[in-house]
DNA sequence: GTCGGAATACTTGCATACAAGCACGCTGGC
DNA sequence: GCCAGCGTGCTTGTATGCAAGTATTCCGAC
């Protein structure tokens, strides 16, 4: 049904602890919650579970290896957070990629970054080193063509515009409302030429901040940050089950 | 303790349905989760449930007449939120308010308001009808001294803000982090002259959006932001225990 | 062939039982 | 009097069972 198939984890046939798994991403994960969180986070926001893909509790209860209590948490959270719509008695499924909610996620994205970037600019001397670090990874990653790499270290250089900016805590309020903007890019990412683009203007933006040039770093935030929404129309004539208005 | 007494709700001695009460705050919750996570949230904002405060899973069950499945989906939600702390074979904690924290979200209120502002003033001629009705309803509850009623009027001023900006969805996720922002006025509250500075500024900030004039705006707005954080300092000598850096 | 109705299978919501772990207090020894 | 060690009680984490409701599907009547 779309290039981005399997579901979450492998069955598992024979494991010698099935249901104990708590070292995950390189943290321990004591709870099962959490683990179960993480994982349908990062399914959703890789497409791993596609927009409007329907998710039963007992289903991946099983898959995963666990009951149906952590599932129940962690389908909370996700439905709190806005990625999965539960409906009573009827079933929980994957939200669609909301056009509205994309652009609300990009002016919300826009209005913190440039701010950010004011804020790191007012301050002294900004230290791009870290920058520059990411911006090499990224050029290493596009000649490899390594998305996922790709991705990381984009994350990681806008993180870092937050903590120059020394308010690190609005990165995770971003990250929140982004998700539903990461979906859409991960949608259109076998794209090299989109990823040039976009190192291109990585690279502007921290020659704007190590020039300390508000004015300049705030239209090149602003038109950076309108890259994923002008894709939309597209990608919704392509997949257009996943969209919604 | 504190001047803000009243745990959650009264024992409910007798009741007809003890476990059915299903009718909150005009609309139908028909999830019994959503009903406690309604309640926690509205208790800890506004401080019925103190900042530091030790939550016991089956205490507030037996408190609400459920059972421990629907507290604890609802406290998974507010520890994902950041308001509560839990600590697993230790305990649940109502979170403090934690001065960086509290920083950071006023970044993150200043930032979405001035845009939003900017958004709204760059539209055509916006239409402060309803702002010029929430500036009077803030003047009567001035005059008759009615604090929760101007904090609901504040409140929807601000979000109309975003209504006329066209991102009414950045409200919603403002609102995640101003909570912290709200305990803080919340315990500043009963100071009348405050409450006169803040409709006085509403009022600049409305004219500032008649005339369109997004400079003036940009100033009001930022400075309107400050005006909670400022009273950190002496709210933290006068509740040493509700806060944190 | 088509339409209607009832039974069935599935979903989520809630309550309860059991397990594991930490903190505190009490008791015994020194 | 003080300190160490153990036991009890509390906490949260997980699993399971039951209840209620909806969608679907199958069967029968027309």
């Amino acid at each position: 049904m779309s290039p981005h198939q399997a579901l979450i984890p492998e069955p598992t046939p024979v494991d010698s602890t099935p249901t104990l798994s708590p070292v995950i991403r390189g943290r321990v994960a004591t709870r099962t919650s959490d683990r179960v969180y993480d994982e349908l986070v990062s399914a959703i926001r890789e497409l791993r579970l596609a927009p409007g893909a329907s998710l039963s509790e007992t289903d991946l209860a099983e898959r995963l290896h666990v009951s149906r209590t952590p599932v129940r948490e962690a389908l909370a959270r996700l439905a709190d957070a806005g990625l999965v719509h539960v409906v009573p008695q009827v079933g929980t499924r994957v939200g669609l990629i909301g056009l509205r909610e994309v652009d609300e996620a990009r002016f919300v994205r826009e209005s913190l970054e440039v701010a950010a970037f004011e804020v790191a600019c007012a301050d002294r001397a900004p230290d791009v080193s870290a920058l520059r670090d990411l911006l090499e990874q990224q050029e290493h990653s596009y000649q490899t063509e390594n998305y996922n790499a790709f991705f990381a270290a984009d994350e990681a250089l806008h993180s870092k515009i937050f903590t120059l900016s020394g308010y690190p805590g609005a990165w995770q309020t971003l990250q929140r409302t982004k998700i539903q903007l990461d979906r859409l890019r991960r949608l259109a990412l076998p794209d090299l030429s989109a990823v040039r683009v976009l190192i291109d203007e990585h690279r502007s933006i921290v020659d704007a901040l190590e020039a300390a040039d508000a004015v300049a770093g705030r239209a090149l935030i602003s038109r950076h940050a309108r890259r994923a929404i002008e894709l939309a129309p597209s990608l919704r004539a392509k997949y257009p089950d996943y969209f919604t208005d």
